[in-house]
DNA sequence: ATAGTTTTCCATCATTTGATGGAAACACCT
DNA sequence: AGGTGTTTCCATCAAATGATGGAAAACTAT
């Protein structure tokens, strides 16, 4: 039950954001009763908290996988093949994009002390595109390449249908355009340029 | 007194989202009574409906100067500019970053028809990046690549608070980084790529 | 079957939120 | 000064929201 009522509140609060979630909402997508969703979780704050942790775990997991697959690929063709599974698995999964979106900037009326290791999921980012050699020692500037990358997919995978509507285009239209353009801005930027100086 | 509570309402709406946002947090930081505020603005929804129309018109005219700008420069210069020039703005109203990226995917617990000619401010965008001699055709595969320029920017700008925490910069590196990247993932892939393209 | 534990629900509460009616205060014109 | 229209506030309401106590239901182990 507590993970039902997680998977629930995952994709409620990931389209809602926090205040525009209520427990009534979450409950009621489950078939519960609110004091059912009190007694597993407690307070909202605490199952916000969940969720966001819950999402992290699932990017970090997602990173290794593709560490994994591009291990030993060229450059170019790592960023390539990085960007379509980041890419395919936000695509399945919006509210992770849209809480880490929320995450940047939307703040909440009370306080809320979430800490991540945020610097270990840029460090597994920036491996997995073959930029650095150690995970461990990332150069502020690596780390802003790497947000601007990953913010990109998570903007064109939140944003969707408000810009399916705006550009005209049905979902396979789009998810393919999406792939077309990140590579069109990321491969020349990081292969033309970066390969040079990051290699050194 | 109007713009007074629009002013104020662009600047809470931006930080806390719609359903974060009380009418009593707006009146209350303009400084009046809260029956004040829905005597000028009626109900919350149609607030938050003028605060989105103006930053979306305050958009519009800065495209206009940037494009008064940089018309006649060389294209690698344009796109520079362009990126500095919009980068300086929007930090200095991160609201407008904020309320076009809760637009796109946060989703409101009531319907909420607004319209936008947002096509409109694609084309300008894409004129003033100089990728298109006529604002009135986009193909849709310029209006993404617009778009993700526009919202890496966006992103930066909204996450501000966020990032510079993360990457341990004070204000002053955290932009003058944010443009190097911006440049270092954009000037690339249109002056290597999208320049032998989109001219012919 | 019984006892103990856990889970679920009903009914409810305190507080918050969007919103309003009517009166007072203010501004403007003659 | 008086009349009229506009703006502001006080007091308040209905509904919504986060949250809870206690009892009933369900589950588990012997």
């Amino acid at each position: 039950m507590k993970g039902r009522i997680l998977e629930v509140a995952r994709r409620i609060f990931g389209q809602y954001g926090f205040h525009g979630t209520t427990t009534r909402m979450i409950a009621q997508e489950v078939g519960i009763d609110i004091s059912t969703l009190y007694y597993h979780w407690g307070e909202k704050g605490d199952l916000y908290e969940a969720v966001v942790l819950d999402i992290y775990e699932d990017l970090r997991e997602q990173l290794f996988e593709v560490e994994k697959r591009i291990h030993g690929l060229p450059l170019d063709k790592r960023m390539e093949i990085a960007v379509e599974m980041m890419t395919d698995y936000l695509f399945e999964r919006p509210e992770i994009s849209n809480l880490t979106l929320f995450r940047y900037f939307a703040k909440t009326r009370h306080a809320s002390p979430l800490d991540f290791r945020v610097p270990e999921i840029m460090g597994n980012i920036a491996h997995s595109m073959g930029l650095v050699s150690d995970k461990k020692q990332l150069p502020p500037d690596a780390k802003m390449k790497m947000l601007a990358v990953m913010n990109a997919i998570h903007n064109f995978v939140s944003g969707q249908n408000f810009f399916l509507t705006m550009l005209d285009m049905d979902e396979k239209e789009y998810v393919k355009g999406v792939k077309e353009t990140l590579k069109f801005l990321i491969i020349p930027a990081f292969v033309h340029n970066g390969a040079t100086t990051k290699r050194a």
